[in-house]
DNA sequence: TTTTGTAATTATCCTTTGTTAATTGATAAC
DNA sequence: GTTATCAATTAACAAAGGATAATTACAAAA
């Protein structure tokens, strides 16, 4: 791996890591390009790998018994993710993960992570600072559902993530939002014309 | 603390920790008994005390710029609650934490436990655990506000929670599956309706 | 028992959303 | 350049939710 890529994580993963410990990571870590529309997780699938997101865009998506398919979130650049239907003790994975752009991930299998943490002691307190990222993201947005309406709720994720929002389908962002495509330009209709 | 409440913190922890291990836990945890409507913690508090729920019923909520108050979550017997946005780095409560039953909890400042954990290495895992466990219970939560309806998310409420819904005031609960009281109404009658 | 306070239900009206379908727009394929 | 495809917007209608107020239910206090 060059070392753009342990650079990189080393900045990740925080200043305090020696280079020794990202060395242990990066021995085991795996580079990999998955072009717009590949799938790095499937529904019913078993991979238990995590995946730091170097460049492009990723969204978890499933399969309501209607048929009907429903993007549960987005990331990007420097996110993490991982299959937690797997991981959290699920049989398998209700989702699907899926690349919207040319998406270079770095990625380990989870278990081999944990050991790698569990024998670095000083790995432990990132794996905490991790979880609690995750989490701090997780309440955020489930506060939005509980004290903002739809269109509140719209222009917190527009303020929150200006970027990402020219990056996506409105139809994936209406789904993360919990509102049909319709309903979300309808949504935008009405915040552009009170603006005007 | 009686060895009930030993007996107890064990089974809540785990059968592979030690009796050793346990001591040091209940060497600093505090019990403490709180009548319906005592607030364990207020909005632009600094409390930063992990909390385990004995016995009796805990609400999560806050004020809206409006004024109005929001409950934003319920929490019963042996669940572990804490004030996040003290822990993780914000720096006052935007809760309150309020009683709704007669509740005795097990306290303990959130520092003092990490420190023990840090000094306990066969605690490491059951923190993980924790967090696992309440990682699962709010992806699950939020899951309900992107796949279901408010009337299939209060049915699946009902179902995963039957004896909490008898235990609080509909109010609550409609804040809590992100309705108000009056629409939750509604969908009790319909979903009554239906049955018959 | 009556009064008082609070919660839950119901009614009314208005706004928003969901659903379905038609239209427009943009892009890639032919 | 035309066609085919898919996303986004718009339209039309039905269903549901929000806001407010009135009514009912219930329990605690006087």
């Amino acid at each position: 791996m060059i070392d753009f890529e342990k650079l990189k994580l080393l900045y990740k993963f925080g200043r305090e890591l020696n280079l020794s410990d990202v060395q242990v990571l990066l021995n085991e870590a795996k580079l990999k390009r998955y072009e717009s529309g590949d799938h790095l997780l499937k529904m019913g699938g078993l991979r238990r790998d995590i995946f730091l997101i170097r460049k492009g865009l990723l969204r978890f998506y499933t399969i309501k018994s209607n048929g009907e398919e429903i993007t549960t979130s987005l990331h990007w650049e420097n996110q993490i993710v991982a299959n937690t239907d797997l991981l959290f003790h699920k049989t398998e994975s209700r989702f699907f993960l899926q690349a919207l752009e040319a998406t270079e991930v770095l990625y380990m299998d989870y278990d081999k992570l944990q050991d790698i943490i569990n024998s670095h002691p000083k790995l432990e307190r990132h794996r905490k600072n991790i979880f609690q990222k995750i989490f701090k993201t997780m309440t955020g947005r489930l506060e939005t559902f509980i004290l903002l309406s739809p269109e509140e709720r719209y222009l917190a994720y527009v303020d929150e993530n200006p970027d990402i929002v020219n990056r996506v389908q409105n139809k994936y962002l209406a789904n993360v939002l919990g509102i049909t495509p319709v309903s979300l330009s309808r949504i935008r209709k009405r915040v552009a014309d009170r603006r005007k």
